[in-house]
DNA sequence: ACCTGAACACCGTTCAAGT
DNA sequence: ACCTGAACACCGTTCAAGT
């Protein structure tokens, strides 16, 4: 699914790569279109929920929204699921997950955003920022895999957003210049 | 294409709908490999050097810029094939099509800041900046397709966009703020 | 030069029959 | 409860035969 798209998603082959039959496949579920639900919604729990899980354990909103920054655009198999996605955004299987996927993490971000005090209506548009520039990330590379785009060790794309973003802090809190 | 991706162009199908039996498209084409990629190559010079050559045909290179970044953001259509071929972005058909493209694109886009007077490396950067704005804000119009989500009329993203890359530009000759 | 219609391969889907 | 194997539908592809 993240190579290939929908396209890639074949009972056939699945059932041979598991030594079985593809009439054993239609015991477990009931088409090919519920397989691809299914792993979809496996999808946003395991990508979404379980990472914003994982971040509300950290107290300190600006350390938590870092990590998020630092999540999100360190998880290269994620970015290029999303990406993946994409163009099957008006396919009635994917299209609902996609949106719900989307819609909570804007929520979300600018929810973190927020917490670190940056007013809601500023924030919100923060969060939209952060997410083009996650899709035009991972995107790009998709678009372009033999180059690497964005630099090779350092990201300056990656600083020069994260110095975007986070600009718009409480100055105190601002992560210092070394990290 | 840009609606559904690779799986919606079927030759059955497309037979139907002009009157004819997919027996006589193979007349016309050797397979469905080749329809896809001929239609890849027309969209790459239409949407692509067409637009070049217009571009070209402007004298000053700062408004020249301009008009290029109201093509590329204006142009609804053109964002959404884009976004939707990067899921076959792997595929051998679509993949060095879409490759070509984007770095005619960028290189374009680095050569039109040059121009403008910005030093190369610092132009690459921005062309890098603008090519993942773009991917991200028809991406994002793509996931959710029934919210506003860059505002509804005024865009302060692009504007916001627009600043960042223009600020860049020599002091004297920057878009006057009503503009 | 261009089209048709029948044939076949591939894969999604069903289902009766097995264990 | 879970699997198999045969059957059928759908669509890509070929090709001999038509105009």
């Amino acid at each position: 699914m993240r190579e290939g798209g929908l396209a890639a998603v074949v009972v056939e082959t699945l059932a041979e790569r598991l030594g079985t039959t593809k009439g054993s496949f239609y015991w477990h579920f009931k088409d090919r279109d519920e397989l691809v639900v299914t792993g979809l919604e496996l999808w946003e729990q395991e990508m979404t929920e379980a990472v914003i899980a994982r971040l509300e354990t950290v107290g300190d909103p600006v350390v938590r929204l870092r990590q998020l920054f630092d999540l999100m655009f360190a998880d290269q198999p994620g970015g290029f699921m999303t990406t993946a996605l994409l163009s099957h955004a008006q396919d009635p299987r994917v299209g609902p997950v996609l949106q719900r996927v989307t819609r909570r993490r804007l929520t979300y971000l600018t929810g973190a955003l927020v917490e670190c005090g940056v007013p809601p209506d500023r924030a919100h548009h923060h969060a939209v920022v952060a997410a083009t520039a996650y899709l035009g990330y991972f995107g790009l590379q998709r678009q372009l895999p033999d180059e690497a785009v964005f630099g090779a060790e350092a990201k300056p794309y990656l600083r020069h957003l994260l110095h975007v973003l986070e600009a718009e802090l409480p100055a105190a809190r601002v992560r210092p210049s070394g990290a």
